[in-house]
DNA sequence: CCGGCCAGTAACTAAACAGTTACTTTGATG
DNA sequence: CATCAAAGTAACTGTTTAGTTACTGGCCGG
């Protein structure tokens, strides 16, 4: 047995190199090959039929990038896994969006936007004030229960302190105009006498967060330590009309 | 050019491999190396002290997994530098904890642990129902600041669904006793007509936390997307009051 | 006082990984 | 209708990774 191991590893090693070696002998006689400096072999025919379709394809491998980073965060989101589920290779992947980073930081932006652009639709200055904040936190929490993988990234991207969020240069006056709108409704409901004169509209929109992040993100861990399950109907149902109330009862006069 | 890579790919194989041979044989003739089956080289002689302490080092393991995992999440925790960071090697990790995920599922467990026993020694009914709440308030959000890495741990857990922690047996008796304790201070404000009577022990916990853990898991999308640098001291301070303010004012009566 | 067992070490390995190379296919344009 | 650039493919590479192997050294019970 002495060595065995290691000439057994070798004698791969050398089958591997020769069979290597073979197939870049036949192909090039197989085809020729006349251009210099070329040395690997003749490919099989593909049998999938090219796409030819830029635009279809950068959005699959978008798509299939935020379901891979949203599922494994960045650490354990796979570049070959993303290329897969979008029905296309890494090449394709690396020639759109550079590399996994920036593809990442699109994922990202792309998220951001999202959100932002829903949220803007909203216009929660066209009501009351308590219809307002009721609304903007009814709309939060709807939007974090339908799009899980954007509480997903925002978890990822924490992790690493923003390290890619704080490169991107789109997305900071995309946020202004949130909390612009919000202190406007805020002021008119302290002038209406309704909301205290302490409401802030940071602390508003954090509340607001807060609590629908916090129950989504986190319900397959409290799930399991108080034995009650979250994801239920019913207690989503409970938790909105928590989220709503806590809202309100912080900042009613 | 032709197959100069290739060639000198196998070259540095031969090369390498043949290295490793000398060694070997340099191995047998230097201490004869009699027991049969033995094939490799002698070691160097070691410069570290044996430690020779299984508790410090399975403590020092832990400590050093737990840095580990809450900077870098599950995907991107590195074996080779927790052993690094412990002061110690491979094998000791695994000797002690089996592989990776028994590792990070005792590190879970111990934060747990960590928290929940802190908690008990609070005694929250022991005060008025309305100081109780909001001393499990401060606690909790103070609890939540000194040990971010506790926060981290959660959110990589969540990430993967509470795949590792559903594991745990050593877990689900120990969070009883929070919504039991909180329950009475409940019922003790009810009677008292201070507390709302729909105020549920789950519903005041989750807003406690969810209050707590979003501004700090989060802090650093928010601090860059709103441009307000969260972690600043006077910020903090006023979110404890938020906490306590919001807590409180859901479920006055 | 010695032999076996446990703490500890470091080199090693197979597999997985991000990223590259070396090509082929297709359609639009002069 | 030739050509050229862009779209696409798949095999390949160097490196990293979790996990293993093959050892060494010290202590303790017989």
């Amino acid at each position: 047995m002495k060595n065995s191991s290691v000439l057994f590893a070798f004698y791969n090693l050398l089958i591997r190199h020769y069979e290597r070696w073979e197939v870049i002998e036949k192909g090039k006689l197989m085809e020729g090959a006349g251009r210099g400096g070329k040395t690997t072999a003749k490919r099989r025919p593909r049998e999938r039929v090219l796409q030819r379709d830029p635009e279809r394809t950068r959005a699959a491998i978008l798509e299939a990038a935020t379901q891979e980073f949203a599922e494994n965060g960045m650490g354990g989101a796979r570049v070959d896994a993303i290329a897969e589920r979008a029905g296309t290779n890494k090449r394709m992947l690396y020639h759109y969006f550079g590399d996994k980073e920036q593809l990442y930081l699109h994922v990202l932006e792309e998220a951001y936007v999202g959100i932002r652009t829903a949220e803007r639709a909203l216009h929660i200055g066209d009501r009351s004030p308590e219809e307002g904040i009721s609304d903007l936190a009814l709309f939060t929490w709807r939007y974090f229960l339908k799009h899980p993988e954007f509480l997903s990234l925002l978890g990822t991207e924490n992790l690493h302190r923003a390290r890619w969020l704080r490169q991107s240069v789109r997305l900071k006056e995309l946020h202004s105009h949130l909390l612009g709108e919000l202190e406007q409704v805020l002021e008119r409901g302290k002038k209406a006498g309704v909301f205290i004169d302490s409401a802030d509209p940071l602390n508003v929109y954090l509340t607001i967060a807060s609590l629908g992040y916090f129950y989504l993100s986190n319900q397959y861990t409290l799930s399991t330590i108080f034995g009650r399950e979250l994801a239920q109907p019913e207690n989503i149902d409970a938790w909105e009309r928590q989220i709503v109330h806590v809202t309100l009862a912080s900042i009613k006069a």
